[in-house]
DNA sequence: TACCCGTGGCG
DNA sequence: TCGCCAAGGGT
């Protein structure tokens, strides 16, 4: 019954009317390619990351850095400070790097397989490059393409075991005519009808080669995995403050929040590190946040530094923007500044 | 394979 | 208030 042609062409004309208006993306028609550069940051933002939330930096990064040769020959402290917010640092550590990479080499490669041999250019990432600015004939799958493929085939398989399943079934979908369209409506698709939640299955422009429709457990699809629960961690942060300057960290490159700017803290793993300085500290409440793993609860301490610290440097405040904080961090700078 | 790695919005 | 989830990659 389902012609497997049949749902890329419907697909590829809902998308001709109507595809998301996007900072980075160029619409259906437009008569010329997406440049490599706006594409490879967005989709580096993009990573576990919602629209709404990228629109503002990709604007201020682009701003900042019109080419990816002007990217490549920023600080890390710059980028790691406009990064700030948006999460899984790891990410502005390896975008710099990738930049730097491709300056190297004068441009952008524009296959898949050496898209994905640069930091931060995974199995995602490279074929919806290679895919969008280079009309490469790649099958893109993220978590929107997983979902429609699971519910327009019904698979039953749990994710993360379905991913192969998912991603053979994604291929027989991919044409050889605008594969970056047909990826950019797979994903719009998910992301505007075939919803986590209540899928708006009466205005899907596959609603008829749907089999998950047909059965009547569209909004049951994908099935996953249990996941764990997530364990309460504790830990302490010291805000010391001297003559119009703050005692700041940068961590250690690797692992949580590597690579951002932080006040000193306790490890939150069990490590009972002492305070950075000697200090009259002063208990002024909590903090809770919640990472992907675990969730913690840290106890935010003040003082007026009173001798040398033994972690940290100063930073005079007229330097300090809140904003270049992880969010955590900046949780705990918003508690310490009330009266 | 199974972890590790942030953050904000939404029902 | 809380669990879920979002254009994943690295190890």
């Amino acid at each position: 019954m389902r012609d497997p042609k049949v749902i890329p062409e419907k697909l590829r004309a809902w998308y001709d009317r109507h595809a998301r208006i996007l900072p980075w993306r160029v619409p259906p028609h437009a008569g010329h390619a997406a440049d490599p550069y706006r594409v490879w940051l967005s989709e580096i933002m993009l990573q576990q990351t919602t629209v709404a939330a990228v629109k503002s930096y990709f604007q201020r990064f682009t701003e900042l850095w019109p080419s990816v040769d002007d990217l490549a020959a920023a600080s890390d402290a710059q980028v790691m400070a406009e990064w700030a917010g948006l999460g899984y640092y790891a990410r502005a550590r390896n975008l710099l790097a990738c930049a730097r990479a491709v300056a190297a080499m004068g441009g952008f490669p524009d296959t898949r397989r050496d898209l994905a041999a640069l930091p931060g250019i995974g199995p995602y990432t490279s074929a919806a490059i290679a895919a969008i600015a280079f009309d490469r004939s790649e099958t893109v799958v993220d978590g929107n393409v997983e979902r429609v493929v699971a519910r327009l085939f019904a698979v039953q398989t749990p994710l993360p075991a379905a991913k192969a399943e998912l991603i053979a079934l994604a291929e027989t979908l991919t044409p050889m005519r605008r594969p970056g369209d047909h990826a950019q409506a797979m994903m719009d698709l998910g992301a505007t009808i075939c919803t986590p939640r209540s899928p708006a299955c009466g205005i899907c422009p596959l609603l008829e080669d749907c089999a998950a429709r047909a059965q009547g457990i569209a909004a049951e699809l994908p099935r996953k995995a249990l996941k764990k629960p997530k364990p309460l961690r504790l830990g302490t942060v010291w805000i010391g403050l001297a003559e119009a300057a703050v005692l700041v960290e940068t961590r250690p490159p690797k692992g949580l929040l590597g690579g951002t700017l932080a006040f000193p803290s306790t490890g939150w793993d069990g490590s009972d590190l002492p305070p950075p300085a000697p200090a009259e500290w002063r208990d002024i409440g909590m903090v809770r946040h919640v990472f992907t793993h675990f969730a913690l609860d840290l106890t935010v301490m003040t003082a007026p530094l009173t001798g040398p610290a033994t972690r940290g440097r100063l930073m005079a405040l007229r330097d300090f923007r809140p904003d270049a904080l992880p969010g955590l961090m900046r949780k705990a700078w918003n508690l310490a500044r009330q009266p």
